[in-house]
DNA sequence: TCTTAGCACTCTCGGGTTGAGAGTGCTAAA
DNA sequence: TTTAGCACTCTCAACCCGAGAGTGCTAAGA
């Protein structure tokens, strides 16, 4: 069904009511404050039809109007347009991001303090790493006695570190030469192509080949490194989180990491670099998201690198200024991928 | 003032029950559930005077007896005792730990879900890092043009990177060679004594080692690196976080890394290796912990590497149980530390 | 046909009242 | 020194009630 421009207006105002204020809205209130030209009664009409195709609904029978999850939906998709963020905002988050200097964990952490500050909400950034990790360079480190540290840098500049025990000591220069000869026959293979060399090499160099295969099919995972978090506290501030259990069961999304992984491999990998998505009230799938909304976003180069960015909130969320925030910062953090990997 | 004996059980037994029940408990409640063989009057008569000194309080004059701070200090000082962990608990414990092989970063996690499922409260895990950090090896890695990424190896197995731009490209081998000058001259010192080395090194390896003397001060905190949390969700569940304004006070001690570190460095500090420090209803020192407890615990090997484990929950917290699973894991750590360093 | 004024109706919410129950402190006796 | 008995105080949940908000319906007006 399609609505007239009038509700559509009606709905739009009663979303931004609603968002603002977090009361039912009624009809007298709506023409008073955003001085209508028609009166009560016909929002009231406009009202019942508006609660028949399913975007508003009645919190009791003398109560105003709240939203629906369609109604956000219908809202997010078709009213609310394009907005973007103001300039001097814009530019005093480029500023922040210009002092953190060439330290990725730096660029993670401030990414997800902006985005928790600008949308109130908790926000949540996973560090950029290849879709499909290819081997570029290994160290081999003896440590101590037979402990050695292997760092292993995949294309698109992450960098993994692991310790293995190996059965006997082993020599720095043993350990050197063994990395020179990886380094010679792994550039540039991905992880499968890896496992095939296995025949051609000594014991110690099979051992850590082995490794590093295991490394880079565990780095193919959505999560695979730190997932940054900022803002947790905003969300206990929303009234619709006054409730213990909902507070708890929003929460422990972030706390864990297999349902982080779910949510995220179901939906952020359909989206595009540059693309946000909306989840409203968990989209029926989510029953830990019931009573909240997520933005998401993806940034980096794709086929290189690529990282998550996202905010949760209560499904009263201010959807346009938070879209355009998480648009913002992906973009910015795709930059950041750029530089690291031509500059 | 000295407690009789038939005081110091009351005082027990209704910190005990309080713990579990979380209500004020009556003198009549007391005697009938602990099979007391004297009378709710004279229970009445002791709690008057444990009331008198400051160990108990009615929270209306219509209610039983409910701790004060004061006297969930005097019970773990003088009354708990020390309790241990059943074996099978530990059994578990050191099962899981051992199969989590040789990944400091499982370990955290690992010793921090652990915290947070035994105590029930929210728990805190930092990674080992050395007192005083030493020169043990470096890295130069060269990335993609300009961008060079420093692995930085520590006394104690601690690893730091950190990715730098020159100002012109420079290749593997000059960057290896570099390296292995520097690793040359600054085996063992610590970052006074490099930064001392500086005049006799061309300008790439001063660069590098600016670098490095950067990371091994800032290392110098208590809080350097990442910090593992888990269980938030757990503290939200007591009554005690069920008002908005408490729950946001208590979560944002643990997402603030200021209020962390300023917790960490004026408590852990002066704390032994093994020993646990209970801080109770923020001690009159920190405003946002008023409503909370902390057990706090440092592991490591000192003149090593020493790192911090905690768990934060609500003052009526089962202490005994938080306290030797705190001191348990604690331990369990240091064995590691011991390990990496040793084996 | 669309809009709007008027009105009866419904439901929530806050305030006030009340009675049951819990637990105390005091007193006096054992 | 301990304890039974008792009067007393206070909380808490239930209940009632009236004010207020906002609705839907109807009928008149544009």
């Amino acid at each position: 069904m399609q609505l007239g421009d009038r509700q559509k207006l009606i709905l739009a105002l009663v979303i931004r009511d609603y968002i603002e204020n977090a009361q039912p809205v009624g009809s007298h209130h709506l023409v008073e404050y955003y001085s209508l030209d028609f009166s009560p009664a016909t929002v009231r009409n406009e009202m019942v039809s508006l609660t028949e195709v399913g975007y508003l609904r009645q919190p009791h029978i003398s109560a105003g109007r709240v939203p629906t999850e369609e109604g956000y939906r219908y809202f997010v998709r078709q009213l609310m347009g394009q907005t973007d963020l103001p300039v001097q905002t814009k530019r005093t988050i480029t500023h922040q991001f210009y002092q953190a200097g060439h330290d990725v964990d730096q660029w993670m952490r401030l990414a997800a303090s902006i985005l928790a500050h600008q949308s109130q909400g908790a926000s949540l950034v996973t560090a950029p790493h290849p879709e499909e990790a290819r081997f570029k360079h290994l160290e081999l480190i003896a440590t101590l006695g037979r402990q050695v540290l292997m760092v292993l840098v995949l294309t698109g500049g992450e960098v993994r570190q692991q310790m293995l025990a190996l059965a006997e000591p082993v020599s720095q220069e043993q350990l050197s030469t063994a990395a020179s000869t990886l380094n010679q026959h792994c550039q540039g293979l991905n992880s499968s192509a890896l496992a095939a060399l296995s025949a051609q090499l000594d014991a110690l160099e099979q051992d850590v080949l082995k490794l590093i295969v295991e490394e880079m099919e565990h780095s193919r995972a959505v999560l695979s490194g730190e997932v940054y978090r900022d803002g947790l506290t905003n969300v206990l501030a929303e009234p619709e989180f006054a409730e213990l259990g909902v507070a708890r069961r929003a929460l422990r999304v972030f706390e864990e990491r297999a349902f982080l992984e779910d949510l995220l491999n179901r939906t952020i990998l359909t989206t595009n670099v540059g693309g946000v998505q909306v989840l409203i009230g968990g989209e029926d799938t989510w029953e830990e998201l019931r009573e909240c909304s997520m933005v998401l976003g993806r940034y980096g180069v794709p086929g290189l690198a690529t990282g998550t960015v996202g905010v949760l909130g209560p499904i009263r969320m201010a959807y346009g200024r938070t879209i355009s925030t998480v648009r913002f910062v992906a973009g910015l953090l795709s930059d950041m991928v750029v530089e690291m990997n031509l500059e």
